[in-house]
RNA sequence: GGGCGGUUAGCUCAGUUGGCUAGAGCGCGUCGUUGACAUCGACGAGGUCACAGGUUCAAGUCCUGUACCGCCCA
């Protein structure tokens, strides 16, 4: 039993058992009396999920020509671990707009991929499964982990290593479950995205395409392979490229350390090095100052003698040693950062890599070739201490050698000058890093993008940003790029670079005669599939072959995700159709990898843009102004919020916001997006229920509400086509809930039940239904669930439409049918006035609906001939007979000042 | 260090090419409601538009500088 109404029967919300109206089938429209009273969002969004699925909302027309056609870039989200508010609030950014020019006719293509390759998923599987995955280890068949792991008595900390392929197993099952998870999200959130376009990063599809980037490339000369030092992660393994570094700050010390200059005699004269990285001191191979710097100029042309290894190195200058810094004079090692990596470059130094790929010591011994010493026998005792250490150790290590005076280089003491000097200095990592970045010398693959700066940018202008400050990003990165883009990886999860070796009796690779894979091989994995022209059984032998075992850089594939969806080489229709795209919509921290990779391949491939226009969506904050993210723990995640709001206040929430600006994630706007689902139910419900014989629309006020209307949609659609759906979002709220329910709404509620008006009834009852449809589809983009809900009760009938999303988008021409009001200012003056009476009734603490004996106004002549055509309405709507004017002179705070004298209070029952 | 964005009511934000009296929602105060809606309605209080100069008949809006906040890059 119901408390609040008496019923089992008529209340919603004690019995889950009652059935909302079911009215879709036939477009049927519904009996007012059945609706429930309130609206039950989560149960509503699931029915209309699914009814948006039978009706084909979201498919292209894959036939459809590139002119009719509007296509979205949408991204592949990273299937790792959970999707959190940011994803939701940037997704709806894209469905506001696919909704939108849906409605405007265009056969909009909104696909969706998954962004399965890469490190994330590896990272993941690792901590999921507990597994290693290493080369050489046997191929399971069928393997099951735990079984696996109880079979070797693994204990919990253990790893179980595995072998490559089971290892790419293991990540297709966690990505698979990762996406039947964002799915559901998004479906629950509303997205119209066209499923059949969906696709992975790691399928054929993708692979395949990836792949003939590669070729095509190959063949058009921009990429290369080479051998020299590269940021490497020592934990991953892997190279890394530009844009996945970042700088962080952090503490360090410098060590003043003294090195002795060699002369023919024993060395008497010395100088001093500062350092934070003592470690390399094996690893040194020069030493260099500034030309102009007066304490060094005489030793520029002689050498140095390391302290601790006694290497003699060569003392040059160099423009690029900051005489301020440290002592002015420092080391060049193989390799501390990109500056030594340019010395021994220009200098032609020697190369003495002291690090290993694992990022621990590596043995080698001095007295040997590159490996010079004048005391070789003390430099080796000294370097074995630290073979096989990391470098935090080595570092600790060498600190200690360098406090003793028997290494010296000169024999003036201990090398080490005072203790070491802490500092907070910006040390670069791969962003997903927990360890320094190192220069490594690898074999790695480019793209040679150095020599394309200008031509890029010239792309980047050929773009429309939204909003145009973030191209200013997009031009900086690309100006400062000093490096081409690393493209391959030393992993396992993503796709192969489809290349083989020749090699040679000693087993040698043979880089130089790279045999890159045909058109026809593709996708193929040259681990598995023997090069052209060889056969399998010559894989790793004398005069046969070996496959590639690098992977492409994750962003090599996603940023071929227009290509993906447009098929690009297995569909010349779809490609023509599909390509360039109209929008990417994106966050702004992926411009300088996503976006600038993007503009890149599609110059570089097509000679063209990718895309129209660049959408930039911000980053959602947490309360405090600090952008959510794991590290922090300030994620929210999006069920909680969808479970308690429903899914078109989040979208309301997100649709509030301009691209490019940053959201806080404020509980206030999702209950404000809350309301607006209530207001739109309960003024749906009513307009609906007012009934008159059918008429055209004839009086004043309603021919006046209708061109406030006019201007509205005017205004939403200029606004949506410039990508700005807050403002759009802005004027229809203002409007519907301020000029129409307000308003528009009690104005009429006599009139439109008139018994001796009926011309006037039917003009009411049909302005009120236009006005209804009309701010439906306004809003059908942002809240498409209360918008399809009410759409349905009787406009899905009378317009044929079954969906709201099927229907047209308002405009102007459609409303031009209606003519123009007498008095153009006739519906403000009716609110102008109606809000004078209701000021007066509220002063004086008289109810609203309270009727009045008398009502004047007092008004200007303009004011009163402005309200002229509408006096009934008002009139009626202040609860009085007739209304009568007294002068008076309107000022900026009223255009009209009520007098009232209120009827008696009826008694209260 | 270079670049970009921001600073408007207690809070979150609008404010279009300079133009009547700077707006909205939330919050606050007062009042009201048995017929769409208490997830409600009405009315009200609340702002030196960060600061200092300048251009202009007119500046929140344009220019210069300063401060603070945030972001991107080195």
């Amino acid at each position: 039993m119901c408390l609040e109404i008496g019923t089992v029967e008529s209340c919603y919300q004690c019995t889950s058992g009652r059935e909302w109206p079911n009215r879709n089938e036939e477009l049927k429209s519904i009996e007012f009396s059945d609706l429930p009273k309130r609206f039950d969002v989560n149960e509503r969004e699931l029915h209309w999920r699914d009814r948006w699925n039978e009706l084909g909302v979201a498919n292209r027309d894959p036939n459809a020509p590139r002119e009719n056609s509007f296509v979205i870039d949408s991204p592949p989200p990273t299937v790792s671990g959970s999707l959190h508010i940011g994803h939701i609030f940037s997704y709806t950014h894209q469905d506001l707009l696919a909704r939108y020019k849906r409605m405007t006719g265009w056969n909009v293509a909104y696909p969706m991929g998954w962004d399965d390759n890469g490190l994330p998923t590896e990272r993941r599987v690792q901590n999921y499964f507990f597994v290693r995955a290493e080369r050489n280890v046997t191929y399971i068949e069928n393997l099951d982990v735990e079984a696996k792991r109880a079979e070797l008595g693994l204990k919990k900390n253990q790893e179980l290593v595995i072998n490559r392929e089971n290892f790419i197993e293991l990540c297709r099952v966690i990505t698979e479950m990762d996406e039947i998870v964002f799915k559901d999200m998004f479906n629950r959130m509303g997205y119209s995205i066209d499923w059949s376009d969906e696709y992975t990063t790691i399928d054929a599809k993708s692979r395949r395409i990836a792949q003939r980037s590669f070729l095509d490339l190959h063949e058009k000369g921009h990429v290369y392979q080479l051998e020299s030092p590269t940021m490497w992660d020592v934990d991953f393994q892997t190279a890394v490229a530009q844009a996945e570094v970042e700088d962080r700050e952090k503490g360090g010390a410098y060590h003043d350390i003294e090195f002795g200059v060699f002369e023919e005699e024993a060395p008497v004269k010395s100088f001093v090095i500062s350092t934070t990285r003592p470690e390399l001191l094996a690893a040194c191979v020069g030493i260099t100052a500034h030309p102009d710097d007066e304490r060094f100029k005489g030793l520029f042309g002689k050498h140095a003698v390391t302290p601790g290894f006694f290497a003699k190195v060569p003392i040059f200058p160099s423009s690029e040693a900051d005489p301020e810094k440290g002592t002015g004079i420092l080391m060049v090692c193989t390799f501390g950062d990109q500056t030594d990596v340019a010395w021994w470059h220009e200098q032609g130094l020697e190369l003495r890599q002291i690090l290993g790929r694992n990022g621990r010591i590596l043995d080698h011994k001095f007295g040997e070739d590159g490996w010079e010493s004048q005391n070789p026998e003390k430099a080796n005792e000294n370097y074995q201490e630290m073979v096989g250490k990391r470098i935090p150790s080595a570092k600790s290590i060498m600190v200690d050698l360098m406090r003793d005076p028997e290494n010296s280089a000169t024999g003036n003491g201990a090398p080490l000058q005072d203790e070491p000097k802490q500092i907070q200095h910006p040390v670069r990592y791969f962003e997903k890093g927990d360890n320094p970045l190192e220069y490594l010398t690898t074999r790695q693959w480019f793209v040679k993008l150095l020599d394309k700066t200008d031509q890029m940018i010239d792309m980047g202008r050929k773009i429309d940003w939204h909003p145009d400050f973030m191209r200013k990003r997009f031009e900086n990165w690309t100006e400062n790029l000093n490096v081409d883009w690393c493209i391959s990886r030393q992993r396992y999860f993503g796709v192969p670079i489809p290349v083989w070796y020749p090699l040679d009796e000693q087993l040698e690779p043979q880089y130089d005669q790279a045999i890159i894979a045909t058109a026809d091989m593709l996708p193929v994995d040259p681990e598995s599939t023997a090069a052209p022209g060889y056969s399998e059984h010559q894989r790793g032998v004398a005069g046969g072959f070996s496959g590639e075992p690098d992977i492409f850089d994750t962003w090599f594939t996603s940023s071929l995700s227009p290509q993906t969806v447009a098929r690009w080489g297995d569909d010349d229709d779809q490609m023509d159709t599909l390509f360039p795209m109209d929008v990417r919509p994106q966050g702004h921290d992926i411009i300088r990898t996503w976006a600038f990779y993007t503009i890149a391949k599609s110059m570089l491939h097509h000679e063209t843009v990718p895309w129209r226009n660049i959408n930039l969506s911000g980053w959602v904050l947490d309360p405090d102004r600090k952008k959510m993210s794991k590290s922090k723990g300030n994620v929210v995640t999006p069920v909680d919020t969808l479970d308690r709001f429903g899914a078109d206040a989040v979208r309301y929430w997100s649709a509030s916001f301009k691209l490019g600006s940053d959201a806080a994630h404020d509980e206030a706007i999702f209950k404000i997006g809350g309301k607006l689902v209530t207001k739109l139910y309960n003024a749906g419900k009513f307009v609906l229920a007012q009934t008159a014989e059918d008429g055209p629309i004839t009086n004043e006020l309603d021919l006046a509400f209708v061109a406030e209307l006019k201007e509205v949609v005017r205004i939403a659609t200029e606004s949506f086509e410039k990508f700005e759906y807050s403002v759009a979002l802005q004027e229809t709220e203002k409007f519907f809930w301020g000029a129409f329910a307000d308003n528009y709404i009690e104005l009429l509620k006599r009139r439109s039940r008139s018994e001796d008006d009926p011309e006037g009834r039917a003009s009411a009852v049909a302005t009120l239904r236009l006005g209804l449809n009309v701010v439906l589809r306004l809003f059908a983009p942002i809240v498409p669930t209360i918008a399809d809900e009410v759409w349905s009760w009787v406009f899905a009938e009378e317009t044929g439409e079954p969906s709201v999303h099927k229907a047209a988008w308002p405009t102007v021409a459609e409303l031009d049918a209606i003519p123009s009001p007498e008095i153009a200012g006739s519906f403000s003056a009716a609110c102008d006035a109606i809000s004078a009476i209701r000021k007066a009734k509220s002063e004086s603490g008289v109810s609203l609906n309270r009727e009045l004996l008398s009502l004047v106004l007092e008004a200007d002549d303009e004011g009163e001939s402005g309200l002229r055509l509408v006096l009934d309405d008002v009139a009626a709507a202040g609860g009085a007979e007739a209304i009568s004017f007294v002068s008076g002179t309107p000022s900026g705070d009223w255009r009209y000042k009520a007098q009232i004298e209120p009827a008696e209070a009826p008694e209260k029952k």
